[in-house]
RNA sequence: GGGCAUUUAGCUCAGUGGUAGAGCGUUCCGUUCACAUCGGAAAGGUCACAGGUUCGAUCCCUGUAAUGCCCACCA
């Protein structure tokens, strides 16, 4: 067939991608001389909705080394699929249900669940359209969703497997709430923003020893000067949570206060003074007020005292009846507001400085979290991170570049239980099941509430009342008469995603490809999802997910922002494809990363790309020409004679024929070098400095002075070569000049053409 | 607060202990049959700053500054 015209992206790439699909290329039981296996997994992009510059940065990648591979004559495979990504996916639906009022409590549970699936359907199906679009050249047949019913399986097996280990406990924990999501969030879940707050310094005035046994005297206090001890705190609401005041040991200031008493403002209520290493003498007063259930630290102290938890604030942000009556049913906000005024009507407050400082954040909804006790299950992790270090230290699993491997040990080292409930109806359910008449409630359709919280709280802390179970239950185990009720808490996204690399895979496919070959993935979640697959591996199939861990680099806008949809910064990837082709796209973002170097976007280089593709296409449209009539025609003939048969029998005489095949054997070894460093972009530079300026502007030049049969070989040979080595990179239109220069179009594919 | 990285041409980035590179952009020239999505030529850099090691530093070391990212319960 001739290749005439330009180059047109659009008349190619469909179709190219619909033949290698019904070829069954993608797919390794296909490769039947194939032996060696090599497998990546695709990070499961979450459904929330399409892809971005990151996951085509990530799947170029993959599909770089995925085509590399399968034309080397490994079993290769790449399996693709989607991630249910609880919490975003649920409030992403939600967001979407609001503009036309509804909520999802005004649907209740099951239905919002379908519509969830709906949304699911939809915004999968662009993903995998997406990928198909830039090329990705992974095996369809094997596509998974983290909610497969084979993948539920695996995660209840799991759950099933720690529980049995008794590494999974349930408690009433204080953790980061959020109020706009309604679940608890893992440590990891939790983003910072800086805020410009304030610093109140309140006076919390001493008890007299005298008074401490006169009950009936309580809130009758009177403030003298050095009558108080002064604490300083940003949320002064919390005051009406306090349970003592602490200071260090070591203060000079306070060492004869530690024992004494104080009368807390608003409450009259006396609460202790008490001696804690944790308290840093430098900052405020040197004195803190203890609120062991709304804060990190002061719950830790609150433990070691054994001090009261006074919940004040509920699961939707709002003061409750142990806050007081007159705050009860307000906003914290509200309530801070409420709290301040009464502190400076009754002149409790020394000053009140502006103070910047870090909030915690939900990192789906961005709401601030709010610390209070919840019941909640946890996932012990001191054994598993254990192990998961002795695997990195080892070097069984390698995170590339090293210097990465810090942010995996430094959090595996400082390690805390994993809070592994949410409160979400998107996900997978736990795999528990509570008799319904010794609960007393039925948790599957009920918003949670306060009251609901504890009355689960009082009646399964106190009698073991649940069990964890695959099926529910045909009798119950306690009453012996109920239908027990499975738990409405879901897992944490994270806990289905750590099951990546083998749950929902066939027996024969974990035979064959697990551990698999490397993992490539942004660093952002490095903790979040990669130690965690590491060490579900090594629970589950006793060996480590993957040797080693590719960390890429991540696409910013030009300015260096991070691009993101909210922000309107966002490239979507198929608008440069449609602009300037897949190749185009694939040549432009592989251009620019060059390493592990965030990369600052910048669409020139796709333009570059658009340009190279037209050259090459020029060059074969060149060379097809010069070969016509030729005994070097065609694919075929130029693998019959071969140029090592020329060199062989020592025709090769010209020099500069010998040179260019002497670069192009540079290159394919540079090539290979780079490769294996995952050194992509180096790769590509020196790919096109060899084909523009080596190929096009020297030897095709001099060529055309030429009509020898061997310069015809040459060139036949060197664009079959240069074909195979950037097939990779641009896979679409080096298919379509090497399917025009067979012989027998449509018999032989470049795409599993052995190199 | 701790850690990691970055700083090279107008822009985006490579690179090396010894005369500094690419793509894009800019300027000039070029319509001979692969390609004007092209070809030829040119301009453009104290390699962030200050010290040090060295015969020699853009590269190695120390410090400073700016920027970015990660981690952290400082109220």
């Amino acid at each position: 067939m001739t290749i005439d015209g330009a180059y047109d992206p659009k008349q190619t790439e469909d179709r190219i991608y619909k033949a290698w699909e019904d070829g069954g290329f993608f797919n390794p039981d296909n490769l039947k001389k194939a032996k060696k296996p090599y497998a990546v997994h695709l990070p499961p992009p979450n459904v929330t909705g399409s892809l971005h510059m990151g996951h085509a940065l990530n799947a170029t990648i993959t599909d770089i080394l995925i085509r590399y591979h399968r034309m080397r004559g490994y079993k290769t495979v790449w399996f693709p699929g989607t991630d249910h990504a609880g919490i975003a996916t649920q409030n992403v639906v939600e967001k979407n249900l609001k503009k036309e009022g509804i909520s999802r409590w005004d649907l209740g549970r099951e239905k919002f669940i379908e519509k969830v699936w709906e949304w699911k359907e939809k915004y999968g199906n662009i993903i995998i359209e997406q990928l198909k679009k830039l090329g990705a050249s992974a095996d369809w047949s094997r596509l998974r969703f983290t909610m497969d019913d084979n993948y539920a399986e695996w995660v209840k097996k799991a759950f099933m497997h720690y529980h049995e280990k008794g590494w999974i406990y349930r408690g009433k924990r204080i953790v980061s709430w959020c109020t706009a999501c309604q679940t608890s969030l893992s440590d990891l879940e939790i983003e910072y923003k800086e805020e410009n707050g304030k610093l109140w310094y309140i006076k919390y005035p001493i008890v007299k020893e005298a008074r401490i046994n006169s009950p009936s005297q309580r809130g009758t206090y009177e403030v003298h000067e050095k009558d108080y001890i002064v604490v300083a705190t940003t949320r002064p609401e919390t005051l009406l949570g306090d349970a003592a005041v602490a200071v260090n040991p070591k203060d000079d200031r306070y060492k004869k206060l530690v024992g004494k008493k104080v009368m807390l403002p608003i409450q009259n209520r006396e609460i202790p003074i008490i001696a804690d290493e944790k308290i840093d003498l430098a900052f405020g007063t040197g004195a803190v007020k203890v609120t062991p259930a709304h804060d990190m630290l002061d719950s830790e102290i609150g433990e070691r005292h054994q001090l009261p938890k006074y919940e004040i604030i509920n699961e939707r942000g709002k003061m409750t009846d142990v806050a007081g009556a007159e705050f009860t049913g307000l906003k914290v906000a509200e309530a801070r507001e409420k709290v301040v005024k009464k502190l400076e009507e009754a002149g409790l407050i020394e000053k009140v400085e502006d103070y910047k400082h870090n909030v915690a954040i939900c990192y789906r909804s961005a709401t601030v979290l709010e610390p209070l006790l919840s019941n909640q299950w946890f996932l012990k992790m001191a054994e598993l991170a254990k192990e998961t270090l002795k695997t990195m230290k080892s070097g069984k699993t390698k995170i590339l570049p090293e210097n990465f491997e810090r942010t995996a040990t430094a959090w595996l080292e400082n390690i805390r239980d994993w809070c592994i409930s949410r409160q979400i109806w998107w996900g997978h359910q736990l795999p528990v099941w509570f008799c319904e008449k010794q609960t007393g409630i039925s948790n599957s359709q009920v918003p949670i509430s306060n009251e609901n919280l504890k009355l689960k709280i009082e009646n399964s802390s106190a009698t073991k009342d649940f069990v964890v179970a695959i099926e529910k239950p045909i009798k119950c185990p306690f009453c012996k008469n109920c239908i027990m009720e499975q738990s409405a808490d879901v897992l944490d996204t994270w806990f289905s995603s750590a099951l990546w690399p083998f749950a929902g895979l066939s027996d024969k496919d974990i035979k064959d490809f697990y551990p698999s070959s490397v993992l490539i993935t942004a660093r952002d979640i490095i903790n979040l999802w990669v130690s965690r697959m590491i060490y579900s591996g090594l629970e589950f199939q006793k060996a480590t997910p993957f040797p080693e861990v590719l960390i890429h680099a991540t696409i910013l806008t030009k300015d260096g922002q991070r691009m993101s949809k909210s922000k309107g910064t966002g490239i979507d990837p198929v608008e440069l494809i449609d602009k300037y082709g897949a190749d185009a796209t694939r040549f432009g973002i592989i251009w620019q990363a060059m390493g592990t170097q965030d990369i600052r976007w910048d669409e020139t280089a796709v333009q570059g790309g658009k340009k190279f593709a037209n050259k090459l296409w020029n060059i074969a449209k060149f060379i097809q020409g010069k070969l016509a009539n030729s005994e070097f025609s065609t694919n075929k003939r130029i693998n019959e004679f071969g140029i090592r048969k020329l060199e062989k029998d020592s025709l090769l005489v010209d020099q500069e024929d010998k040179e260019i095949l002497a670069k192009l054997e540079t290159l394919k070894s540079e090539v290979e070098k780079d490769t294996k460093n995952y050194e992509l972009g180096q790769s590509l530079h020196k790919i096109y400095e060899f084909v523009w300026h080596e190929v096009a502007d020297k030897y095709l030049e001099a060529s055309k002075k030429r009509e020898d049969e061997n310069v015809k070989m040459v060139l036949g040979y060197i664009l079959q070569e240069s074909l195979k080595i950037l097939h990779p990179y641009m896979p679409f239109i080096t298919e379509e000049i090497y399917q025009k220069l067979s012989d027998r179009p449509g018999e032989s594919w470049l795409i599993v053409e052995q190199v």
